[in-house]
RNA sequence: GCCACUGUAGCUUAGCUCGGUAUAGCGUCUGAUUCGUAAUCAGAAGAUCGGGAGUUCAAAUCUCCCCAGUGGCUCCA
């Protein structure tokens, strides 16, 4: 007999070679909605045969542990349809994700008629409730029960005497090396769906063979699959790009190229504001502002490293008779020039040289999309010329404004990573080891120092120096950088950066602070319209008062509104066609303006006017005055919340 | 850059499997209507079906090559 811990303090006796899955059934009932179970901590399959005492939880479907196991047993059920449907398919890896799982294949490229037919198959293999069996084997049986499959020989080749490995599991004819735990039969896997199929290549090596790669979701419950393609339809609906097109925001059209988008009047709007607002903070942190050309010779970029380091993210060369010229990627070589344009005086550091401009990068084209990727990237950049003691008050600076950006404009999802070199692959870097440890822990030690929780990534600095990266989750949950503060330590040297110290002698110890708190603008917007749904506060709305009238009487009484309303520096259009009222309205919310204003019969006698909000509720008989005042107090304090409408601040 | 998928009026879209030069709604324009909060009525214009080549008596439809978009890989703000 043994002692088995099933927790809440109780233990049970049973005779030994009983299984974690009795054991579970015994206690929680047949169906307790365990997929596998924790024996004295570790994932163990139901079928784990139980010896000595122990101590036996399950492992629920809708856990964290449950579903990655689901989600990993739904990647085998892929594998064995494909390999069923097409028998020279040698699978890969195929591990769990959030919300799924994905499975690599050596194999001809498939369609989406074939991928719905995967899915049929996986569907039948479910029926049929195969038994899911785990089997222990010596390394060379392993190796001879996969022979026909190099890419499993060589995921062993690299497991060689650890004891990962040494197991696989099969279901029906189908049999994979796998680590496991799995659910204990196909029929636990009901809640999936193939979603896409795209181009991988083996271990991330674009140089090693190309894979087709599955994708599907998979949930413990219908519930639960549902409310995730729910989710996605939702997500589609915030979509940059489609909110984008109804509201007239950006165009990209082939003719100028791809990765270039034109910004049209609307989306000139809300980039307009989001400069304004950069320009009044950094006036208030001290900051001087430039404009440098967008192009400059190759020796520009020869000395800031770009050349070396950077170059295939640059558009190639344009030749010209004194030699050739290049479209800029960064400003910071030509703000080093400003810099250094005259003697510098200890009493002018820090120096920060702000530019609102645009610079190019060869963006692999495959990798473009909308506003949230482009080759044409107009910043709001920054640098920062400092002594070292001068570093940590500079970058927490920088750490405070973007916090503050952000909270202005109603981010609250993001999080902070330190971006470290990669002292494995050092050619990608400036070869200057000692500095590149130094600043690194100065930059960690300025970070703990603010209490900012961050996560470190190796293999992330830019070319020049490690840097804080401040990453969001786009709607499709992938993740990108939006601001960047970032340490040089190299560039002192490359433009022999010096100033007068106190003692008057020529001190060439500047360090560089390149900061963007905005990303881009392009990106920037991409994010800001798909946060709000297009639906922004008053002051970046692109039209923030449309104006409607009843009929053809009204004309005169909405002209004084609307010129009231302009005379305020207030962004007021008003429809004064023939439509009918509710017609107007419809017509007009694609371009979701922050109020809507109806003038009638009653308007138009009162000197008021009547306020329709985003969500339909409305302020009747508000007089001219009171609207004007509180609108334009609702835009100078660019205030999140549109308020003039009891009820419709909820509307966010 | 690599792989797959997609590409029909400004937008959404039918037709494509089984070839016979294209369907509808919204929007636009014109006329009527002057109307109180998510579609007033009628009429008109608008598409060489992403581009090019090929097969065919005939191509939106079949084949090939480009281009662009989307999803991924790699890369990155």
């Amino acid at each position: 007999m043994i002692n088995v811990d099933v927790g809440n303090g109780e233990h049970h006796e049973y005779s030994a070679g009983i299984t974690a899955g009795e054991v579970i059934e015994n206690v929680h009932g047949r169906r307790s909605g365990a997929v596998a179970a924790f024996v004295d901590g570790t994932e163990r399959d139901m079928s784990h045969v139980l010896d000595s005492d122990c101590s036996v939880e399950p492992i629920s479907g809708d856990s964290d542990e449950g579903s990655y196991i689901l989600r990993h047993s739904c990647a085998h059920l892929l594998a064995q349809a494909v390999t069923e449907m097409f028998p020279e398919a040698k699978p890969t890896i195929g591990p769990p994700i959030d919300h799924g799982f994905y499975y690599d294949f050596h194999m001809d490229s498939i369609s989406e008629d074939e991928l719905k037919a995967i899915e049929k198959r996986m569907k039948e293999l479910v029926k049929r409730n195969l038994q899911i069996s785990r089997e222990e084997h010596d390394n060379d049986s392993l190796r001879s029960l996969f022979s026909d499959n190099p890419f499993k020989i060589e995921i062993m080749d690299d497991k060689i005497g650890s004891d990962v490995g040494s197991s696989a599991y099969r279901q029906g004819d189908f049999i994979d090396l796998c680590r496991g735990p799995h659910v204990p039969s196909t029929s636990h896997l009901r809640w999936f769906k193939l979603t896409s199929t795209s181009q991988a290549y083996w271990r991330a090596d674009k140089n090693r063979e190309s894979l087709v790669r599955i994708y599907g979701m998979c949930y413990s419950t219908k519930e639960g699959l549902k409310e995730r393609v729910r989710q996605l339809d939702e997500a589609a609906k915030r979509d940059h790009k489609k909110i984008g097109r109804e509201m007239e925001l950006y165009m990209i059209n082939e003719m100028i190229g791809k990765g270039l988008p034109v910004w049209l009047p609307n989306g000139e709007i809300l980039k307009g504001e989001i400069e304004k607002f950069a320009v009044e903070t950094e006036e208030a942190y001290g900051y001087v502002r430039v404009t440098t050309p967008v192009l400059g010779k190759k020796e520009l970029f020869e000395a800031s490293g770009h050349l070396p380091h950077y170059a295939d993210g640059m558009y190639p060369p344009m030749e010209m008779d004194d030699g050739e010229y290049y479209l800029k990627a960064m400003n910071c070589p030509f703000h080093h020039l400003v810099f250094s344009n005259k003697k510098r005086s200890y009493r002018e550091l820090p120096m920060r040289i702000a530019e609102y401009g645009t610079v190019y990068r060869n963006e692999l084209s495959g990798t473009l999309a909308g506003l949230l990727r482009v080759r044409m990237l107009s910043m709001n950049d920054a640098h920062i010329y400092c002594t070292l003691d001068q570093v940590a008050s500079e970058v927490a600076d920088n750490v405070r404004m973007v916090q503050d950006y952000y909270s202005a404009f109603g981010f609250d999802d993001y999080h902070f990573r330190l971006s470290l070199w990669d002292p494995e692959n050092t050619e990608k870097y400036i070869d200057q080891p000692e500095n590149w440890e130094s600043t690194q822990n100065h930059l960690r030690g300025i970070l703990d120092e603010l209490g900012v929780d961050y996560v470190e990534a190796v293999g992330e600095a830019a070319f020049y120096g490690p840097k804080i990266d401040i990453q969001f989750t786009t709607l499709l949950g992938r993740e990108e950088s939006m601001s960047t503060i970032q340490l040089d330590f190299a560039a002192k040297e490359r433009f022999g950066l010096s100033y007068t110290d106190e003692t008057g002698s020529d001190n060439g110890e500047v360090f560089v602070i390149h900061r963007a708190p905005l990303s881009t603008h392009e990106r920037f917007v991409a994010f800001l319209t798909e946060h709000w749904a297009g639906n922004f506060p008053t002051w970046l709305s692109p039209v923030q008062v449309q104006i409607i009238t009843i009929s053809e009487k009204h004309k005169v009484h909405a002209a004084t509104v609307a010129s009231a309303l302009y005379e305020s520096g207030v962004r007021v259009k008003v429809d004064d066609s023939d439509n009918t009222v509710g017609k107007k309205i419809r017509n007009h919310r694609k371009m979701k303006p922050a109020y809507m204003v109806i003038i009638g019969d009653e308007e138009t006698d009162s000197g008021t006017v009547s306020i329709r909000s985003r969500d339909g509720s409305q302020k009747k008989g508000v007089p001219l005055f009171d609207f004007v005042a509180s609108i334009f107090a609702e835009i100078t304090t660019r205030d999140r919340r549109l308020s003039l409408v009891p009820g419709s601040d909820e509307v966010e």
